[in-house]
DNA sequence: GTCTATATCGTGATAGAC
DNA sequence: GTCTATCACGATATAGAC
């Protein structure tokens, strides 16, 4: 894939890069035309407002978290293999794209936000099988009975909130982004097996 | 404790309440001037400027979360009771004050945010003895082997995310506000049995 | 202390020359 | 397509009357 030099494409990748860092009210246009090395008048020559702007880079940002998803739940393996696997790449996500999820987050509750199908998003997800393949295993009685609304929520708050909270954390320990990103590291096999061992506590051998 | 009917302790009300619906950037003075039954000349004339008011609201809903949790340590309980119990208590402070966190958050990543001094707060935390009884039932074998970090990371990953992501999750799922609030109540049960088992594994008697 | 009126600036968006 | 210049608006903050 080569990279798009045209106008339009370098003001939509600086958008994206000050929208994520900083929100929607926490920039402005021409934060976003220097950061594209043009001006005001550009942007919304292509993008008509800051708005549509930033309707089309948040848009992308859902969907690249998603179809993130929906690729490793495709992979052909055990149920736990793939919850396994499931944390280890989100947190290579969110290791390359740590300012995702605040700023879905955030976009969420600001008024006046911008509202998105996630119903086809997340459908996209449901068509993987995987929440069938949990509701199988629950009533097998190999898996922990729980709704899939707090499955989801136990997975990605150990996903998500350490990325998050970066800040905060590194405030509160005193420590630099390196010693933070190694605490991670280790983090991640303790919510991984934390995570599986509650899900499935008769499982013994956890490979 | 009487409520203060100043003209200056209304003002710091409604500004607490703006900013932690919408943050800083996401609100005007006029806007907490209005919330307040005043008019901007008075917010200036009492607080200077709205940075200064939102660091005065800032300091306060920082002090607030944090004086609850050195509240609960200091009752006399074994480990695993006191988590039980921090848990069940975050929960329901998070019910009341579900903004906080993620007001927090997004200050902690606003360029020229407002810092704080964060040492002194974690001190205070620190002095109930907490992570000192940690580290000894740690060395005794009684307690899984875990960092500091990670083991603040794992309880406040399971309290706050489910409060901060609401807004998400009642859209992916489709449900009301009052459906999310009911999935708490059994999700809050889920995270307490899920890091208590992995925390004290050879822990028998859950009660 | 409280108000109205205003100064000053930065914003989003556009007009119009090239 | 790209630029400069500019408009219209709303923001923070203050001056000054009461």
């Amino acid at each position: 894939m080569k990279k798009d030099t045209s106008t339009e494409a370098k003001i939509k990748e600086a958008a994206k890069t000050v929208f994520l860092a900083k929100g929607f009210e926490g920039c402005t246009s021409r934060e976003i035309a220097n950061a594209a090395g043009m001006n005001v008048a550009l942007v919304n020559y292509y993008f008509r407002s800051k708005s549509q702007l930033f309707k089309l880079v948040f848009q992308s940002a859902v969907e690249d978290i998603v179809l993130s998803t929906v690729h490793i739940f495709k992979t052909e393996q055990t149920l736990i293999e793939k919850m396994r696997y499931f944390i280890e790449k989100e947190y290579e996500f969110l290791a390359k794209h740590p300012e995702i999820p605040n700023f879905i987050i955030n976009e969420m509750n600001r008024e006046d936000g911008c509202f998105i199908e996630y119903n086809h998003l997340f459908q996209q997800v449901a068509e993987t099988g995987i929440f069938n393949e949990c509701m199988t295993e629950q009533a097998a009685g190999r898996m922990r009975e729980i709704s899939l609304v707090s499955m989801i929520l136990l997975i990605m708050s150990n996903c998500q909130y350490p990325t998050i909270s970066k800040k905060l954390m590194q405030s509160i320990h005193q420590i630099s982004e390196d010693e933070y990103a190694g605490q991670l590291i280790s983090h991640r096999s303790h919510v991984t097996e934390m995570i599986i061992a509650y899900l499935f506590p008769k499982n013994l051998s956890n490979t």
